[in-house]
DNA sequence: GCGGATCAC
DNA sequence: TATGGTGATCCGC
């Protein structure tokens, strides 16, 4: 259930099936193979793809017939950026006969299943409460809401500002003659795919040979993080004339901006609020792109508060912005219009109004945590394929003056080649100590406390705490502590 | 306080 | 041939 994404497309404005983006260079031609870009599978015309076999008409014309069910929980929605046109069911039939059956869908199933006896729990928890503790409730919520409603703020522009496909986009700039082919960032994993490559339905988050599966002219290139770190500091560069104030959300694709003193000074709509002008939307996009020159940085939410606008920088994919009219009206219409799962989880706001969480936060302060991470065994069941080191740490005091900003923990992860000897393992843990120690050097940071994790060939994971130690943070100081306790896992 | 799970990118 | 890495939080015990 977790899992579960909605089948339903929000049938997009450019109807119909349309061909590849990009002009004549997409070679029309059926060839396949090497340097030979061929048509991705639109509307029913399935090129070139070797799992042609089965047929998304017929009921099992060869495949492995699966259920609705088993659909909704492994095949993602089409409707998504770029992949209107597609054949999705072809691209389904090719996910589930490439991944369903893999070590990690069944974790993720059986994941899936704790999810809905938690749930079941919680309902049954609630078919208990009595009406008058319901009635007690809904008065609570009722004022709590009226106080809130009056001290509703609708006069700030707040702008999410979205890069699309990011990482696609950049080793695109690097790599011209890769932007008219399918491109995926990452590799085991895809991070990100151009929107050439989306077409054949790749996607952020699809296993890598599954995406090479749908399309076998995809191009892999490996994330590389310090240059997207220096394009998002770029585009800040610029957003810094609009709010100097502006921040980056979590990743580096993306970044919010106040723009109400901004618009105050130079733009006021006839209706006397706060827009964003069409005409200063489209200077907006030309000042970022003019700099960055990587991709359409106008995919945004534009709303009165940075959560509506976060949400609503999800709404016009790609290329478009959403905009949340500043009156209530607008507001709750917007709300009411967008699945609960699409709102983000209460994050700062959330520990201003809650003192528990606060209590928690200060705890941390000067003491800090140190983990290490997970070891890993590979399909064939021997125990190792990845490892993971996580620390928590004391950091000095200068480095933040905002105590809830003071980051809490510093982690080393690898998958590493699969082994069953202790001896190995240990080489391992040793390697990662390393890493560790160097990521600790580089942050000037010690750590208290430290974790091992281990993940199975079954995608389990473990978890073994150390107990709390004097501060360490040299290789040598991470192996001792860490050994031991993988030497009681093994 | 610990360990598992989840989240966001 | 076979599903990432990092930092943080929440939940249940």
């Amino acid at each position: 259930m977790a899992a579960v994404t909605s089948a339903a497309a929000p049938t997009q404005g450019h109807g119909g099936v349309t061909n590849p983006p990009l002009g004549g260079a997409v070679a029309g031609s059926s060839t396949q193979g090497h340097g030979g870009v061929t048509n991705p599978p639109l509307g029913g015309a399935v090129a070139g793809s070797s799992a042609a076999g089965s047929s998304s008409g017929g009921p099992s014309s060869g495949g492995p017939s699966f259920s609705a069910q088993a659909r909704a929980l492994y095949v993602s929605s089409s409707a998504k950026a770029g992949m209107d046109g597609v054949d999705s069911e072809k691209i389904a039939e090719i996910v589930l006969q490439t991944a369903a059956n893999s070590p990690f869908t069944a974790h993720q199933r059986k994941l899936d299943r704790a999810v809905d006896r938690r749930v079941a729990k919680l309902l049954a928890a609630k078919r208990k409460v009595s009406e008058p503790e319901r009635a007690a409730a809904r008065a609570t919520v009722a004022a709590r809401r009226a106080d809130l409603e009056a001290s509703r703020r609708l006069e700030r522009v707040c702008v999410v500002v979205d890069f699309d496909q990011f990482y696609a986009a950049v080793a695109m700039r690097d790599r011209p003659e890769l932007a008219e082919r399918p491109l995926a960032v990452g590799g085991a994993l895809v991070l990100t795919a151009n929107y050439v490559a989306r077409r054949w339905g790749v996607r952020s988050g699809q296993p890598g040979f599954v995406a090479k599966e749908l399309c076998r002219q995809l191009t892999f290139v490996p994330a590389e993080y310090e240059k997207y770190a220096e394009v998002a500091a770029t585009a800040m560069e610029v957003y810094r004339e609009y709010d100097p104030a502006v921040s980056c959300g979590m990743g580096y694709d993306e970044c919010s901006l106040d723009l109400t003193h901004y618009l105050r000074r130079r733009v006021r709509d006839a209706t006397g609020g706060l827009t964003l002008s069409a005409r200063r939307r489209t200077a907006l996009c030309f000042s970022t792109s003019d700099e960055c020159l990587v991709a359409p940085f106008d995919q945004a939410g534009i709303a009165p508060n940075f959560l509506l606008a976060k949400m609503g920088a999800d709404v016009n994919k790609p290329d478009g912005q959403h905009t949340v009219s500043p009156t209530v009206e607008a507001v709750l219409a917007f709300l009411s219009a967008t699945p609960t799962r699409k709102a983000p989880p209460p994050s700062a706001a959330h520990h201003e109004a809650a003192p528990r969480s606060c209590a928690t936060a200060r705890l941390y302060l000067g003491i800090s945590r140190l983990h290490l991470g997970y070891i890993s065994a590979t399909p064939r069941g021997y125990i190792s394929a990845t490892s993971r080191l996580h620390l928590g740490y004391t950091s000095w005091p200068e480095r933040g003056g905002d105590a809830g900003a003071m980051q809490k923990g510093i982690s080393f992860s690898d998958t590493f080649g699969s082994s069953d000897e202790p001896a190995a393992l240990r080489r391992q843990l040793w390697t990662m100590c390393e890493g560790l120690g160097a990521s600790m050097l580089a942050a000037g940071l010690v750590g208290e406390k430290l974790t091992l994790r281990l993940k199975d060939s079954s995608f389990e994971v473990r978890s073994r705490a150390a107990p709390r130690g004097a501060a360490i943070g040299s290789a040598g100081e991470l192996y001792a502590r860490a050994l031991p306790l993988l030497e009681r896992e093994l």
